[in-house]
This record gives structure tokens, sequence and C-alpha cells, in this order.
DNA sequence: AGGTACTCGGTAAACCTTTACCAAGTCCGT
DNA sequence: ACGGACTTGGTAAAGGTTTACCGAGTACCT
């Protein structure tokens, strides 16, 4: 039997040879017709669009990559698309990139090393033309990393693989942590009263920065590690109560965790700000719906992925290649809001 | 001047005629070595594998694509990656095809009919497998739909355009917002005090539907329009309790509005549920990260992907062929939180 | 008229695979 | 010893583009 009734489509099937023999001409013309790459009279050109019109037409990009030695596209390897920060950042690299005509193909490795890797592999035997990845571990995604950059420019984005031969661009998480210090600083005493950090364990360099800028400014503080999830602060909120903490101030390596945090506060009938002042960290844009509206550190996203279109772009016209150990780290911003009033008088 | 120091990558260079020359052989012996396509002499498959490992070669897709007629991959065009549901749904068509070792690109639309329109070119060109779009706009994306449709397998996903003869897979919306009216009903006299709809205009199928399903059940209670978007929801909060509006049943369209109705309720001093009730549409993970958690109408997304998946490998298998026009339509479940305690006595 | 320069269409190679077909060899049965 | 069946490697075509090169035509100059 053939194909039934509420069949499927034919492929593709119409070619530059389908049009070339509609209009009687060889596929050369066809091809200077569609692309404009070199002058023709303006009679047998409109012909032939004519032609491709009518047959429908369209390129195969398959043969064009195969012969061009390009893609026009870009992958983008994300850890999990669930996470707020990183959809967020999956979108906004989309569409710095489509002012220029490259398509940003997203693909989600599910927190899974060996789907990164995977991933990584399909992009490359695509042959896109570069390749932005946010690593899901500092260290097992090394390899990862280096097999993406060992054939196609790689940029890390946001979190960086432990090696030194890698392109990052990124915020200075250390200073951001800095600006969270300062501005809890200002109303209390953080040595007789130290905040209380919960992060996330340092298997990314965002969660090992973070926890790091915090370890040393604060070396007495407290301090509760899980994981970048809205379950692991709501966790530990609850448990710090258990332990009977009853007031202070949180600083969180996340605004998801951060968002945990007021959640498992609340549950258990305390104030924010009044009895826990609580700081996220990324500002998602999602985060002002916390009740009350939360302070956190805002990367600067916008400079962010132009940077990266700006080096991909180099790389690919040839000319100002960005070395291959490239780090670019912006400074972000500290957003003050009702978590965390900045006056308190 | 050739590279710079810190120069770029070789482009993939090594190909099958490389790992022939080295092992001395043709390129038919390579390719069925690393395929298994045919028997061979353990021997020299060893040996070619020896030598594709040390030459590092990696298969070029774009070629073997063009032979095969085939990608393996499928393109999945979402309107907008930084709504939750959206991005939640995108994770889980990945998740659900890579057991099948099928990858899923996913492309952000931006909400833009242009950029959709872009979006699936592009995946027709590279001769994806299949598509599965959520489309932007129920109208508009008509002939995007359409477009797709005419030259791959494609699937509606959430949302559909009015056009009969399309595949969709979804969710019951007129069942959901069923739900949502009956138990409601449970505790209040509704005719007397009828709750307000909290919606998004008529531009996609699933606001439609829900407006149109509650617009029917009560004819007489009150709906305001807006988008999807947290923003929204809070200016509607507002809006209503501008006018006089102190205590009462908001219904909405989605929960990225309800999340927003929650913040502009409690931000002019309101409390949930005790002042309003409020009650979601999608049960986005997050959803939960509300203070009170969120009572919502819950789609069945594991089933809907698992669905998607049946239809696209029996497509690409040609045997049961899904008609053109199949719609798959899940129940969705109604998830009692606290912003509407089912028993308020 | 003959030469130069330019225009504009076609031919064929190249990009990288996979596989139908072929050829040569081995083995076996009769 | 010969033919059939099977094994196993190679050759070449095909899949869809783009473009270097070629060749034919035209126009213009001297």
């Amino acid at each position: 039997m053939e194909t039934s009734a509420g069949s499927t489509n034919k492929r593709s099937a119409v070619t530059m040879h389908d049009v070339a023999a509609h209009v009687g001409v060889s596929i050369a013309t066809v091809s200077r017709a569609l692309s404009g790459n070199r002058p023709m009279s303006q009679e047998l050109r409109d012909q032939v669009l004519a032609a491709a019109d009518k047959l429908g037409y369209r390129v195969n990009l398959l043969g064009r990559a195969l012969r061009l030695q390009r893609t026009f596209s870009l992958g983008l390897v994300v850890p999990d698309l669930e996470n707020p920060f990183f959809s967020a950042l999956a979108q906004q690299v989309s569409r710095s990139f489509s002012k220029s005509n490259i398509d940003v193909f997203i693909y989600s490795a599910d927190n899974d090393i060996k789907l990164e890797h995977r991933a990584i592999q399909s992009f490359l035997g695509r042959q896109v033309d570069g390749l932005v990845l946010i690593p899901c571990h500092e260290i097992d995604s090394q390899a990862n990393v280096l097999l993406a950059d060992s054939s196609v420019i790689t940029i890390q984005l946001d979190r960086l693989v432990r090696s030194p031969q890698t392109r990052y661009v990124g915020c200075d998480n250390r200073h951001g942590m800095k600006l969270v210090v300062e501005h809890l600083h200002r109303d209390v005493d953080l040595n007789r009263q130290p905040p209380i950090f919960v992060g996330a364990r340092a298997t990314s360099s965002s969660a090992h920065e973070r926890l790091d800028a915090f370890a040393r400014s604060l070396p007495n503080a407290k301090r509760l590690l899980g994981s970048f999830s809205f379950e692991w602060g709501q966790q530990a909120a609850s448990d710090l109560i258990d332990q009977g903490v009853t007031a202070g101030s949180i600083v969180t390596a996340a605004d998801v965790i951060a968002l945990g945090v007021i959640a498992g506060v609340q549950a258990r009938g305390y104030r924010i700000p009044e009895d826990f002042r609580v700081i996220g960290f990324d500002d998602i844009g999602v985060s002002f719906l916390a009740h009350p509206a939360l302070t956190s550190v805002r990367q600067p996203v916008d400079q962010m992925t132009n940077t990266i279109v700006d080096i991909v772009l180099g790389d690919i016209a040839g000319h100002g290649v960005a070395p291959r150990n490239a780090r670019r780290v912006f400074k972000p911003d500290l957003m003050i809001r009702e978590s965390s009033p900045s006056s308190p008088l």
C-alpha cells in the first residue's frame, strides 16, 4: 500500500533542477537569479523568480551549507530550560543574533552531562558556525567544552569550566556578592549578627564564585549548600527555623533559591522583611512575582549577549578573532527592593 | 596575514576520505565500518575504527542527511521562552524525543509573526523530519502553520490556528474552565456573587477557549482582557480595587496572570484567600512560589508530549500515519491549593 | 577588419555521505 | 571441474548547492 488517506506530505521535492528545467536554463542561472551573486539580464531573472515561486521552490540549506562550508546558524546548549534565568538568557541570545540573520538553535541538556555531550556532537555534526555553552558542571563539562572548542568557535556563558584556554562571557559574581554584603552592612552590624548564606554546592563556577566571595567577606557566617532550586530554598528556610533561627538576613546564590526561602519563611508564619531579609541573585524577570519584591543582583544580560555576538561575528568574518582564552566579565548591579529595604529606620 | 596567535579552529576538516587514505581502503569501506550496515572482516573494521579515532573523524551530518533524506531532528517553535509554561513544555518535548534519539532544536519566535516565519523557513530548509509549533497567533500564524505542514509532518501544541486541516495536541481548555467554575460553585452562590475573569485577548486559541468557556458558564460575570503576562494581572487587580471591588473570586486565563493578580491584590493590602480567591491555569512549576500557593488547572504535559512522539515516529516509520486533521485533546486536572481553599468553613 | 573588453549563459567540480551494483575471490556440491 | 552461493572490497552515482572557468556573443576602438 502506498500512503493512506490523511497521508503525509511530499518531501521538499522541488529543486533548482526543476526550476531550471521549467524555464529552460541551467541550474547555474537559477542559482544566480536567486542569489543575485552575479548581474544578469533582468528579464531572465524575473522569469526564473516567477518559476521558482510557481513551483514552490525552497532552497535546501543542507546543500548550500555543504558547498559554502557555512550554515549561518549557532548552537546554544543550556543546562535546564525550567530555570527562568537560563530561559531568559536563551531568549536574549537568540534575539541578539537574529538581527545579524543568524539562527540560534537551543538545546536543553536537562542537567545531564551525557545529553550535553550529545547536544554538542549533534551541533558539530550539523556544522554550526559557533557554539554558546552554559556548561552543566564545572568539572565534568570540561571535556564537552573542549570538544566543542576544538572544531568551532565556542563561548561559555554565565558559567565556565575549569580550563584556562576557553572563551567566557559572564558577570562578576564576586563583585555582585560584594554589593550584597555592603548593602546589608549599611543597616546591620554584620559581625554581631552575620547573615546566613543559602547557596548551591560548588559544582558550577557561578555557585563557586558566589559562595567564595561571601565566605571571604564573612568567614564566620553560616553557610548552607544545596541545589539551584526553589525546593532547596524552601527546605533550607524550614531547617533554619527548626534550628531556632527566627530572624536575620539571608543571602542566597540565586533568585530561585531566594524565592524558595521566602515561601519557606512565610509558610512558618514569619514576615519579610520584618523578621527576615532575603536577597537573591540573577534578578530573573519573574522575581518580582515574589511578595514582597525581591532584592537581587542584576546581571547585565544585554551587554553579555551583545559581546557574544561581537565575538562570533568577528570570528566568522575572520578579522578581530578573540583569543582563545578571552574572558569578558561585566559588573552587575544591585536592585534593592522590598525584601531588604535600604533604610530600615 | 594568516590567522593570529590565539586564532580560531580548523573547520572539521577530517572526512571519510582522510580515514580511507590513512588505512588504504576505499571510503565505502570506511562508511561500512563506521555504520555496521554490512558485515565485514573484523580485522579491517578495527583498523578503520582505530584510524577514525586517531584522526578525530566526526561524521558530517549534512552529507549524511543529503544522502539519506533524513536528519533525525525536529524543530520546535515557541512563541516566548520567558513564559515558564512554554519553557517547561519545550523541555518536556525535548526530553520525550531524546529517548528515541531524535534531536529537538528549539527556536523562540519572540512573539513575532515574522520571526516565527523565519524559524519555520529555516527548519524546513534544514530538512527537519518534523515540526512542532506553538503558534503565536490564532489567525496570523495560519499561513506559517500551513507552510510548515505543506512539506513536513507538523503538529501544533497547546495552541492551534483557525484552520481545519492541521494536527493538534493540547488540553481541553473548556473542561478545565468548567472544573474551575464547579470548584468555586461549591462554596459560593456564583449568581449572587459572580467571579471576575481576568484573561487574555482572544488572539490565541487557548485564550479564546478559556474565555469562551467562562463566558458560557457565567454570562453575566465581569471579564477583563489583556495579555498573558504578570504585568497585566497586576494592573487588572489594581484597576478592580480602584473600582471599589474589595473581595470576591478572580478566575484567570493563565498562571502568569494569576501571579500578577496576587501581587497586585497584596500590594493594596488585601489578603488571599480571605479577601480574594485567585485561580490560575497551566499549573506552571513556579506557581507554587506564589504565596499563598496557587490553585490552578494542570495540563497533562507528559501525555501531550508522548502523544506527539507517537505521531511523529509513526509518520517517520511510514506506518500509522495520523490523519492531517488529527486532534488529540487531553483532560486537565484542577490542583486545589491555598489561594482558593476547597472548604472555607 | 581585427583586436580588446565586456556581458552573460552553461559545464563541471566540489562539499560529504551512503549504497546499488560490480568484480573477484572462496567454498561447496555434484 | 564446473557452476552456484556467498563473502567482501571497490566504483560511481546521487542527494542540492555554489562558483571557477569556459565560450560565445556583442560592442567598441583603431
